[in-house]
DNA sequence: ATCTTGCCCGACAACGATTG
DNA sequence: CAATCGTTGTCGGGCAAGAT
């Protein structure tokens, strides 16, 4: 009894098995970005000599632009521009050295070296030597140090600066003799710079302890390239889309493929297709549901769970989240992440639409305090804090009550 | 002077999403 | 399907700052 139970489980595993091979593979297709999708097609059919298989990039140019362009700004993660750009708000500096800051912060190449030369950004921005200097300085006092250096000894002497050590003989080190440094010299170096063994292995140490590539360590987001899964466009209120097809290259099938490879390549090529098929299946309802989103150019949001959708289509809602992980819309007002159209919890939508009626149908010569706000709520059942109310009443724009009143 | 709003920030809960 | 992960909402109470 137990042994027949057994081969009967045994069965269903190995079933279960073939099929999660399949399963897997279409899983893993579905949750990547483009990006990703290109770097597995690419390695899948350039391993094995014994294939031969057209990939033909019917668009390399769109390919190639965009991704560079198109930044991913809506994200969350930052990257080590963002970083830099942000820690300027701790400083106490006028608008016009800001701007030369960011300006040089968005110029730098990703190691976190300047490449632009200071005549240029003068030419460039029109500005003075002295405000430049102003912005270099600051520059140079963000972190990682090092940053906006236009050499490997620039980089260096900013990092020991900001340590505190200025010494002059380590400076004329950095400047002169890192390539005998390299080479091992040591001698040379101990003569040219009259030092003794100890002196000379301390500054090495020092050297050895500075990074000379700032942004080590940190995403350096503009290699990160977006390409857009789905084009949606916006005609008189009614709202298009079309799956992007040509952001993968297209597989064209050559000469005579061993059967083993044909079967396994017409795997990908399913699950791919399938892939594509999930998406418009969702972005079919997504355009429904969400229509106000794209009408109101981002701004108005509708509150749609993942599991929604996933009812609807009769999928998991393990499907639809990987189908939406990492797959962006281009609109014409921006890339947008499609994961950022699920949102919103929808008891909380419910009383920030309650709010909004409030405030919409107030008394304009005498506009609701948050605190009135908060007694009505009470009244219609719903009790929640006054800066619950004001954080909703932020979010959907409404400024405070004194300055909606009108005379 | 008084009312209104903004703000602080950790702790906790609740609910969905994700993963395997 | 279940365990775990992550996000978001909510609260507290009181003070500072702004508006009237």
């Amino acid at each position: 009894m137990d042994n027949k139970l057994d081969i009967v489980e045994k069965q269903k595993l190995t079933q279960s098995l073939k099929l999660s091979q399949m399963m897997k593979l279409s899983i893993n297709i579905l949750k990547m970005s483009v990006m990703d999708l290109n770097n597995f097609i690419e390695k899948e059919f350039s391993k094995d000599l014994g294939i031969s298989v057209e990939l033909n990039y019917s668009n390399q140019e769109n390919y190639d632009n965009e991704k560079e362009v198109e930044i991913n700004y809506l994200t969350d993660e930052k990257n080590f521009f963002q970083i830099l750009e942000e820690q300027l708000s701790y400083f106490k500096i006028e608008t016009k050295i800001k701007e030369i800051c960011i300006f040089i912060i968005n110029n730098l190449n990703k190691k976190g070296y300047l490449e632009l030369s200071k005549i240029e950004i003068k030419d460039i921005l029109k500005v003075s030597d002295k405000e430049l200097e102003e912005a270099f300085d600051i520059i140079h006092n963000l972190e990682p140090y090092g940053v906006g250096a236009y050499s490997l000894e620039e980089c260096l002497k900013i990092q020991l600066k900001a340590k505190m050590i200025i010494d002059k003989r380590l400076f004329l080190f950095i400047d002169n003799y890192l390539y005998l440094l390299v080479d091992k010299k040591y001698n040379l170096i101990k003569e040219k710079l009259n030092i003794n063994d100890d002196i000379l292995f301390s500054y090495i140490d020092m050297i050895k302890s500075l990074n000379p590539i700032p942004s080590r360590g940190y995403s350096v987001g503009k290699v990160k390239k977006i390409i857009p899964d789905i084009l949606v466009e916006i005609k008189e209120d009614e709202v298009f889309f079309e799956i992007n097809r040509a952001s993968i290259p297209q597989i064209n099938i050559k000469d005579k493929v061993n059967v083993k490879y044909y079967k396994k390549i017409n795997e990908i090529v399913s699950c791919i297709e399938k892939r594509f098929e999930t998406l418009d299946k969702i972005m079919k309802i997504i355009i429904r549901k969400q229509k106000k989103f794209f009408t109101s150019q981002g701004k108005k949001i509708n509150t749609l769970k993942i599991s929604d959708i996933a009812n609807e289509l009769n999928l998991s809602s393990s499907t639809v989240s990987r189908a939406v992980k990492e797959k962006y819309i281009k609109t014409d007002f921006g890339i947008i992440s499609l994961r950022k159209l699920f949102n919103l919890d929808s008891a909380v939508f419910l009383h920030q639409q309650k709010i909004l009626e409030y405030i919409e149908n107030e008394n304009k010569e005498k506009p609701f305090s948050d605190q009135d706000i908060v007694n009505l709520l009470e009244k219609d059942g719903i009790k929640i804090a006054r800066r619950t109310v004001t954080k909703y009443r932020e979010k959907l724009g409404y400024k405070s009550s004194h300055k909606r009143k009108k005379y």
